[in-house]
DNA sequence: TGACATGATCGAAACGTTTAGATTAGCGTT
DNA sequence: AACGCTAATCTAAACGTTTCGATCATGTCA
């Protein structure tokens, strides 16, 4: 910019005003400016700016998994809004770690991010501390948080899985097994209620042995189906709560020699471009991940914009079971095995 | 930094010196100015520190489609291995869309981003002018860029297609549709002298009715696959170039009512974690996406590391047909399937 | 004992902006 | 002619670091 003025002959206050038309320039030293401006190939410093302005135009996105395609959804929505309103966005996966992931919030919070958008990991703990110390605004994305109030875009967990489980029923599934993520995200808590609750509302008993762990990913749901299945009376339907564990089911069922929904019956949470074309094709819940990348982009940029004092908002949306054909009343097989 | 070294009672320089470790400090002082770092809760300011230092330890990256499953593996590679390096990444999807691309482009370059990898869109003589322009590192990824001279990892891509399409000929396959994508990119192009190099050397026709192009998307293909399968003389296999486009083109022949592998053979560019569990199992050409990744990211690495006068470095990387069952001789209705 | 190397510490300039407040010029009032 | 008002422009101080060169003890050697 120094550069700029000397060429033009004028004081950088004055080049610093015509660019960000903060006063009012004379036509001629306009033109003189602008001239040195193309001359030069002049761009503004951005960094320089935030330095003085104490902000980036850049917010933060921390997701666990870039490859999890709900994610990779809500992360293009989220990148488009923001692109749109003029902020970069720095994206950190965490890949359900999570030293990483708070060492990510840290790096985005020193490079002085004016705002985050989280789907966290883990323990709350840290994260409170993290987001109460940063003084930028932080919505929560997918997974809330005891303990940190903030802004947050959730989905009705329960009622989904609610539902889902509630179809199974209906179909005529007694023993239903179900695949769960790591207890210490809400949305595994609240999805388990739903499936909890949908077996009461049947009167039906909550066995303990139809229950299992992972920790997201297909090799979990594989080795989580594989226990499901040699059980002595095995499930005649399984739910998975995430999408990539529910490959490593389909992946289980072939390896043992069953095949889908002959055999057994499947679910799972998160809907998938491929689920209406391949067989079987998949009964999914999908999240309606363009509204809720762009409610969370809306309530960060609401903040960014100024609104900073009004009290936390927390959004649920709904979500939607897509049902196609991987679920049929329980077979001959299943039942001849469980009498 | 300034509190922290008044509560200390040292100069900034010290406490500066001390973080950064560029001179010795008495273990008196420094413990003072721990002390002083811990109760004031400081952490230093990246961007004060970029400006003066002029490199921001964060690198750009542009991709057409963060949702298309090749370019979200590769992101969460590259993603991975600047993270262990202590970069941050920002992330850009053009949607293929050429000013997007630009705009980010330059966003990314205002920001003064390192370095910058790059899976081009469109012509490239406006990134060529700005890659002249920006004083740093490119490394342009999956789509190279004549006039470009810049480092770069791509697919053998020819190879591969005529890997692919010599299969699909193997099979007895005569008539084969090509649905490529918009021929402004060389991966398109260099797949497509693949398709024809493979007919040529089997002494087949190219018959440009069997031919379509499109834009990348799932639509593409479905509208390419309709009027490919409404010809006259219908093809009894179709290859995609790429991946989303497949999606429509499953979705045609479901919808004109014919079935793959009974009625058509289909293959496609880029394989995809699903591609094994759901049927058909389709055939694929898989890109090493990890060796992408990682090569893109060492070679950007090594430049930011100060090796910036080698000369351009273009790594060329192989594909691998993973042959499964959505492939089948023409007319063979109800073979067994075993491969 | 004086000269001098050594090591620790500091002062101040610089990075490229923004902006508050000072300055100047032009012009209509009285 | 002196005055004040407005609009255009400039000066200079920030923003929070890094780093060069200066300063100042301290110990070593001749």
């Amino acid at each position: 910019m120094l550069h700029v003025a000397e060429a033009a002959r004028v004081s950088v206050a004055t080049v610093s005003a015509l660019i960000n038309g903060t006063a009012t320039v004379s036509p001629e030293l306009s033109q003189r400016i602008e001239q040195a401006i193309r001359d030069i190939g002049y761009k503004r410093n951005a960094i320089a700016r935030s330095l003085k302005m104490g902000t980036t135009r850049t917010i933060g996105l921390t997701v666990p998994h870039i490859t999890n395609p709900f994610f990779t959804d809500v992360v293009s929505v989220i990148q488009q809004a923001f692109d749109r309103a003029g902020y970069a966005v720095m994206l950190c996966c965490t890949d359900e770690h999570l030293n990483t992931q708070d060492d990510q919030i840290r790096l985005l919070l020193d490079r002085m991010v004016d705002g985050l958008i989280v789907a966290r990991v883990g323990d709350g703990a840290i994260l409170k501390r993290i987001v109460d110390d940063a003084n930028v605004p932080v919505v929560l994305l997918d997974r809330v948080c005891q303990g940190v109030d903030t802004d947050a875009v959730v989905l009705d967990n329960q009622r989904a899985v609610f539902d889902a489980i509630t179809y199974l029923i209906d179909l005529g599934h007694r023993r239903i097994g179900y695949i769960s993520g790591s207890f210490d995200i809400s949305p595994m808590h609240d999805r388990m209620a739903g499936y909890r609750e949908a077996l009461q509302a049947a009167g039906l008993p909550a066995e303990t042995e139809l229950v299992r762990f992972g920790n997201f990913h297909e090799v979990d749901g594989y080795n989580a189906t594989m226990q499901l299945l040699s059980l002595h009376d095995r499930p005649s339907a399984i739910f998975s709560a995430n999408n990539p564990m529910v490959i490593g089911t389909m992946k289980a069922i072939r390896d043992i020699g069953l095949s889908c929904p002959e055999d057994i019956s499947v679910a799972c949470f998160d809907d998938f471009p491929w689920s209406d074309v391949f067989r079987p094709q998949l009964t999914t819940v999908a999240q309606p991940v363009q509204a809720i990348g762009e409610q969370a982009a809306n309530l960060l940029l609401d903040r960014l914009a100024g609104n900073r004092d009004a009290p936390p908002r927390k959004l649920t949306l709904k979500g939607r079971l897509m049902i196609r054909n991987s679920c049929r009343p329980p077979g001959a097989i299943a039942q001849s095995v469980s009498a």
